[in-house]
DNA sequence: CCAAGGCCTGAATG
DNA sequence: ACATTCAGGCCTT
């Protein structure tokens, strides 16, 4: 019981959730669109704008979410082996950002990219004595040029993010209202972005929109649903179509639960450690 | 509704 | 060296 509340937070940046993450000594520092947060091996969080947020979820009942989670033997050994691995609540902006450019990447080129992002439009802070760029605001990439932001990797999905950033800033999404909505309904109304489909979409909602049951289904999910849910849900092709995916994840919500992203992340991080894959 | 092909980029593979 | 291939998908045909 009371094991179940450490936090662990090297296992939790180290996830596939967040990438503008550096550590110092022992601190983690991190960009979370216009504030700076400072991570304490503690697990204390310092906030450049004195924002308390709640980074780590504490809201969450993570005693009754593992119990939940825990309905098979490979999440239990996944919950058990990191323990204290959480789903981070991000800024919303930003994550929408974040996962436009995960899309066909990999985690050190979307590292790259959000960085020279960051450099290229965002303002520049200091904090404890070292320099960030915070991420920019909707109304800086809705302004800027396509090749401005194209100068930054992003190849193709320069144009996503332009029509990403104009649509925030014409409040034709409004992150508050999707936070406190329905999973589905959330769901529907982020798919409108260019460049958000059922992956990208699914990351958006558990990292910054609050949708626990969302359950992103990337190359590695799948592969890891064949490897060990085989059983459970028979996958035969080898793209998922819009449909499929989304029968899919009805049933896995129907077998992890409504708590089905936290079971994700534990899945996901343990496949990636099995196969030595690199995080920060 | 489904299948196939194209797409920026850079690290890894042959 | 150089050419493929591939990587946390999405969009169009």
């Amino acid at each position: 019981m009371q094991n179940n509340c450490i936090i662990n937070v090297e296992n939790s940046i180290n996830s596939g959730q967040v990438f503008l993450w550096r550590k110092n000594g022992k601190n983690w520092y991190g960009v979370n669109g216009q504030d700076i947060l400072k991570i304490t091996d503690s697990g204390n969080i310092k906030s450049y704008q004195n924002v308390k947020a709640d980074f780590f979820r504490k809201k969450d009942n993570i005693a009754k979410i593992i119990k939940s989670i825990s309905k098979d033997k490979v999440t239990k050994k996944a919950v058990k082996q990191y323990l204290g691995l959480r789903i981070l609540e991000q800024d919303p902006f930003q994550c929408l950002i974040s996962f436009i450019v995960s899309s066909n990447s990999n985690i050190q080129k979307i590292k790259n990219s959000l960085e020279d992002i960051s450099k290229k439009f965002g303002v520049k802070v200091k904090f404890e004595n070292q320099e960030f760029f915070l991420f920019p605001k909707p109304e800086r990439l809705a302004n800027a040029s396509i090749d401005e932001i194209k100068s930054c990797g992003v190849g193709y999905r320069a144009r996503f993010i332009k029509e990403a950033a104009k649509i925030t800033v014409k409040e034709q999404i409004d992150f508050e209202y999707l936070k406190r909505c329905s999973y589905h309904e959330a769901k529907k109304e982020i798919c409108q972005i260019p460049g958000v489909g059922n992956k990208v979409s699914d990351c958006i909602l558990l990292f910054s929109l609050n949708k626990l049951e969302s359950f992103p289904l990337d190359r590695w999910m799948i592969r890891i649903l064949e490897k060990y849910y085989s059983d459970k849900f028979h996958l035969e092709t080898k793209t998922i179509t819009e449909k499929q995916y989304e029968m899919l994840h009805e049933k896995i919500v129907n077998h992890f639960g409504p708590f089905a992203g936290y079971a994700q992340q534990f899945l996901f991080k343990m496949e990636r450690e099995n196969y030595q894959k690199k995080w920060l």
